[in-house]
Parts: C-alpha cells; sequence; structure tokens
DNA sequence: TTGACAAACTAATCTAATTAGTTTACAATA
DNA sequence: TATTGTAAACTAATTAGATTAGTTTGTCAA
C-alpha cells in the first residue's frame, strides 16, 4: 500500500485550505493538518519549512482563487460594468469563503514577502480594465489603489461583523459605495 | 516590598500595548507580558481569562485610542473639511503605531463579541460629522459605511506593503481618494 | 539487483498556555 | 490588637503544538 510518496506541497495546502473553511482559520496547525492527511506532523517539514510557510501558503493559495474568480467576471465587460462586476465577485468570493478571506487578511503578520506578487495579479487585472479610461499611469495607480481599498475595506469590516444595523441594506451600501467611486470616472468616452 | 496587589486589567492591557509596539504584535505572550511586570504568567489570570482576552482587550484599547485621536481632529471643523481631517488622522495613527493598528485588524479572528463596541463609537463621531448634510438616516449609514471602508481599506493595504510601486505618490493616492469620495457628497448647502 | 535518495517515521526537546492547588498579604472586624 | 476571609500571587504540573535529530524504508535509475 502506499504509505509513501503520498504528499507534495500542493496537497497539504489544499488540505489546509479544507481544514480552515471546515473548522476555522485559527484551527489549521500542523497537527491538524497531518491528521487531516493520514501523516505525521514531522513530515510535513518534508515539503515545506514551518507553520509559517503553511499559513503563506494557504494565504497565496487563497488569493490566487480570488484572483481567478476576479478575472472571470472581468471577462466581456468594459469599464464601469466591469468594475462592478469585480466588486460584486470579489464580495461574493469573500462571504463564500469567509476562512480563506480571513487567511488572505491575516498577511499583515508577515507584511515581508511574497503574498504581494499574489496581490499583483489582481492589480494587473484592474489595470487591464482602466485602459479604455485612457488615463495616464499614475492617475491609472492612484485610481486602482483606491478601488482596491474600497473593496477590501468593505469586505473586512463587514466580514469582522460591523455593519449589522437593520436600519440599512448591506448589498445596497455595498453597490451604492462602488457606484459612488465610479460616478467620478470619467465618462469622456474613449473616441 | 510589594509582592502583593501590584496588577490589574488595566495595567496588563497597557503593558502588552507596549510591548506590542517594542518587539511587535507577534511576541505579545502572556510570558513576555507577565515578564515585563515582574510577575509569574499564571498569576496574569486573575485578571484576565487568557490570551484571547488579551488580544481582544489590547485591540480594544488600540481602537479606543483612534477614537480619540480622530474626535480630536474632527472638533472645530465642518462636513468635508472634517472628514478629511478624520481620514487624515486615521492613517496618520496608523503609521505612528503599526503593531496597535495590527492588533485591530486582528479582530476578524474573533469576529464575536465586544470589539464592535469600541468600532460603534467610531461611527458616532461620523454621524455627527454628517449632520450638517441633512441626509435621511438610511443614506447617512450607507455613507459612513463606505468611508470607513475606505479608510480601513486603504491603511490596511498600505501596512501589508501593498503600494509600493514607486510611480505614484502614496500619500496622494489617498488624498485623492478621499477627495473622490467627497466629491460625491451634495453640496447642496445647509440653508 | 542494488544502492542512493527522498519521504516517511519515532523519539525527544522546547515554548507557551493553561489548570490545580498552595501560600500570603491586606483589610475589615471582633 | 488579634483574627480571619479573600483576592492575588505563587509553584508545580499538564497539555498542545512546533520543531529537530536521527532512523527506516519504499522507489527509481543504473
Amino acid at each position: 500500500m502506499s504509505t509513501k510518496r503520498g504528499l507534495d506541497t500542493g496537497t497539504i495546502l489544499n488540505a489546509a485550505a479544507e481544514l480552515a473553511e471546515e473548522k476555522g482559520l485559527e484551527n489549521v496547525s500542523l497537527l491538524q493538518v497531518a491528521e487531516k492527511l493520514g501523516v505525521k506532523a514531522p513530515s510535513l517539514y518534508n515539503h515545506l519549512s514551518g507553520l509559517k510557510e503553511l499559513s503563506l501558503g494557504v494565504a497565496k493559495l487563497a488569493l490566487s482563487r480570488l484572483e481567478d474568480a476576479i478575472r472571470n467576471a472581468a471577462v466581456g465587460r468594459s469599464k464601469g460594468d466591469a468594475l462592478m462586476a469585480i466588486a460584486l465577485t470579489y464580495r461574493k468570493f469573500a462571504k463564500e469563503n469567509p476562512e480563506l478571506y480571513k487567511a488572505i487578511l491575516r498577511f499583515p503578520d508577515y507584511s515581508d514577502s511574497n503574498i504581494q506578487e499574489a496581490g499583483h495579479a489582481v492589480v494587473r487585472i484592474l489595470y487591464q480594465v482602466m485602459e479604455p479610461y485612457h488615463y495616464g499611469k499614475e492617475e491609472t495607480i492612484h485610481f486602482v489603489r483606491g478601488f482596491r481599498s474600497a473593496l477590501h475595506g468593505f469586505v473586512s469590516l463587514e466580514a469582522a461583523g460591523f455593519f449589522q444595523s437593520a436600519e440599512a441594506d448591506v448589498d445596497e451600501s455595498f453597490e451604492r459605495f462602488i457606484l459612488r467611486l465610479l460616478s467620478t470616472l470619467n465618462t469622456t468616452e474613449g473616441v
């Protein structure tokens, strides 16, 4: 029987992600992940350097799934349409994968490394969508920073449980917020 | 000498906050905090229920300091002026107290309880500032949710190390972003 | 067929949180 | 002033988890 060669980094990260959604991000330990994989904890060290790398890996995994979702959302749409679709998809992802989204949020803990890279992928999509507006590079960067901040900020605060006052619908708050931002985009028409 | 009665919850939390800024949030353990206070770790349990409560307490402390700063920023200003001052102060706080700000960010980990309460205080200030615009309650809530999201989102992403492309100044990105939002506020004049 | 290597294992160590049970200083009161 | 109850500190012990060291064992390539 296959007592051997069962693992690789990808398998481990997927198991960790699954475990996160099942039992909460805070219960993702090497021990638990190993157990889920039917393996002893030290075995994991053959594939990653330790808990930090595991956490980082889960965050990267989550980001890349988010990126996929966003890319799909933008396909076949342009300008405001595309941006709104991206925004809705972003929030949907966070709602459907709360623990994975928390994993992304947690990156400030190790702001150092290559999570950034994964983040860039998301940004690149936004740059593409912004092209038809014919803004200058600098102008585009300014806007994209704001747009990302809006998405991230709203979704984080919502996930943390703010926005509970029953007096205003959260879906509507989000849509209005994004529309507000989009309304400031020059509609001078791309010839 | 006073082997006794040295501690209370406030003292512990302040020590923890200090420790966070000195050595990083991730090094705030019961052990380290106890050591800093010249006490054994189990003694802390007389004043709080464990590490979770300590972390929560630090987050609340940080939020209440942020709230103070914001309140001060709004004093003597109104409308767009006040909102911009709040925004700048919010970001300044995060820059000057990075570890404490991280403590706030970390709250999604325990989204349950009474961090919320502290968050409400910030919101209350925003509601006051919004009054002169004479928006309806619902409308105001929508805007405030967006505004907070903007602040939180931008500052978090910046703290996490995104926004590093040298091609656009981050201060300017922030100011433009906030101005963009403010520009969408009705200036129909309060009589 | 074999031998080298990677991948798994067991055993052991370390750090930190937490719990149990004990001691002691303060403060109210007899 | 002596006494005693209690809160707050302590020591000792347990637990969980990460990590390291050193060993064993499949698998694959020569």
